[in-house]
DNA sequence: TTCCGACAGTGGGGTCGCAAT
DNA sequence: ATTGCGACCCCACTATCGGAA
């Protein structure tokens, strides 16, 4: 297959909003695409290299040759090119690596030069990633798009089921079951506001507490453990003590999903910081286990004996995961069926007992949906505490994308005692297009400097910022930073000097920073 | 006709581990 | 020894399309 019509479709279906018009236009390409082709033609759609980083960055893709008049590059001359340029990759190869990628320009047309430029530096935003790719694929092959996407979340791949959907027809979905062994996308769930809200929404609902630490999908097959990131990375070999305890538990065929986190003498949870390091550190992974050993609270089961269970409904896959995980090792939940009224204050007491015991807030589940593998479904809803400060804009980035042109990613301080400002953080979240285009005016006239990439204010600009919490840093200077910071307003009728300072976030949060920093 | 669920996009901070300096 | 960078962890929020109500 040329890469000339890739590039073309790629192009069109960015220049393009509808969704159905970008999906009839990856089905004519997939039409047109042999077997042998999809394992290339899916990562490059969403923007995807299959060889991961190749070692090739502005500087190799600066000044690009004249491009060529006919389009005779295959997909497979391009993924041999990017095959050899990260076997080179880190080895000091770098005009061997900048020779290679003029080349290949060289060889490229000019739509095919700018898709290759997009593909390697990891700019190919088209409005289209996976779920769109499913809907093509099935208006391809004649599948319904639900088994398309059943089967992408079973076998936790697009490209395993294309490859065979393509070659084989609808049929061979059925083949795609869940399997010991096999990892499959994990239900997520989504944010409600208030606990009232989130038991408004859902009805009859099982409150579990929510911890903060890293989700696991565990799957035992006899004497073989293997564990899952939410990602679908494998684990394993970095969580020895969660791999005996499954091998302890009083099953030999099932899945697990959970949440390792790490506990205090006192059985308080250890912050997200130190779970992270230790479940990042793979090098020696016997004494990151000795000085943070990690504990894993499951919540859910997706098989057991070997059967699948994902179609039960909530409380029933309760059931068949209280016979499998004993009590301390399955998250604390309390189950809500009164009247919204009574049902409500046991659910906000639950809030405020497990917030007291150091977690992170809540999950609300319906009892009746089953498990939505790979959606961020509806029958799952968060809660989580929200503090907010009011903070100065010292500064703003100059957006990327749909934001090119509007200062976007604001620099946040607060006040200090002698009236300077201490950075907390950035953020560029909450913010809507107007409020993007208000503060693009705002800031420019507020501007004292302009680098091309960040836009430094005077400090008058206060604005309301969300946040989960504060987490240690060692990039700014109060040492603290805010953890998921977003824009809630502007406060126009504030002053820099009634922002907050510095002294009221740390103690907002003194008791966490001094016992865990 | 309006409403709402699902998606894609736009990036945040931290950590590890590798490669370059 | 440092520094830079990619790959993963955690993640919130808005705009948009298109089917559901």
């Amino acid at each position: 297959m040329l890469l000339a019509p890739l590039a073309h479709v790629s192009r069109e279906v960015a220049e393009t909003s509808a969704r159905s018009r970008k999906i009839s236009l990856l089905a004519g390409l997939f039409r047109t695409a042999g077997p042998e082709d999809v394992p290339i033609v899916i990562p490059y759609l969403a923007g995807r290299l299959p060889q991961g980083r190749i070692g090739v960055g502005w500087n190799a893709l600066k000044d690009p040759p004249p491009p060529a008049d006919r389009a005779t590059l295959t997909v497979h001359r391009v993924d041999a090119t990017f095959t050899t340029l990260a076997a080179v990759a880190g080895r000091g190869a770098q005009g061997e690596r900048r020779r290679l990628v003029q080349e290949l320009l060289g060889a490229a047309t000019d739509e095919e030069q700018r898709f290759l430029v997009g593909l390697i530096s990891g700019e190919v935003r088209q409005g289209a990633l996976d779920a769109v790719a499913v809907e093509a694929l099935a208006e391809t092959s004649g599948a319904r798009a639900a088994a398309v996407r059943r089967a992408v979340m079973l076998a936790g791949s697009l490209q395993q089921v294309a490859e065979r959907l393509l070659a084989e027809g609808p049929r061979v979905l059925e083949e795609f079951l869940l399997t010991v062994g096999r990892p499959v996308l994990p239900m997520l769930a989504q944010s409600a506001t208030s606990v009232a809200e989130a038991i408004g929404r859902l009805g009859e609902c099982a409150v579990e507490e929510k911890l903060d630490g890293i989700r696991v999908q565990v799957h035992r097959d006899g004497p073989t453990v293997r564990i899952f990131t939410r990602t679908l990375d494998d684990i394993t070999d970095r969580l020895p003590e969660v791999t005996a305890i499954a091998l302890e538990l009083p099953g030999d065929r099932f899945v697990l999903d959970g949440e390792v986190i790490a506990l205090d003498a006192e059985g308080r949870p250890r912050p997200f910081q130190e779970i992270a390091s230790r479940v990042g550190s793979r090098m020696d992974v016997r004494s990151a286990a000795a000085a943070v050993p990690l504990s894993p609270v499951f919540f859910d089961v997706l098989a057991a004996g070997g059967e699948d269970l994902l179609e039960l409904p909530c409380a029933e896959r309760h059931e068949a995961l209280t016979l499998l995980v004993p009590e301390p090792m399955r998250v604390r939940r309390i189950v809500v069926t009164s009247a919204a009224r009574e049902g409500g204050r046991a659910a906000e007491a639950f809030l405020r007992d497990t917030l007291a015991r150091g977690h992170e807030g809540v999950v609300i589940k319906a009892l009746d949906t089953p498990y939505s593998a790979g959606r961020r479904g509806a029958g799952w809803l968060k809660v989580k505490p929200v503090h907010t400060l009011d903070l100065v804009v010292l500064a703003a980035e100059w957006g990327h994308g749909r934001r090119t042109g509007r200062l976007s990613n604001l620099h946040l301080g607060a006040r200090r005692q002698d009236g300077s400002f201490a950075m907390l953080g950035k953020t560029f979240k909450g913010l809507t297009d107007q409020m993007l285009e208000w503060q693009t005016e705002r800031l420019r006239e507020l501007a004292v400097r302009d680098d091309g990439f960040t836009v430094t204010v005077r400090p008058e600009l206060v604005v309301e910022i969300a946040y989960d919490g504060l987490q240690r840093s060692s990039r700014y200077p109060a040492g603290v930073t805010l953890r998921f910071a977003r824009v809630v307003r502007y406060r126009e009728d504030k002053s820099a000097t009634e922002a907050d300072t510095v002294e009221t976030v740390l103690a907002a949060h003194g008791r966490d920073v001094a016992e865990r920093g």
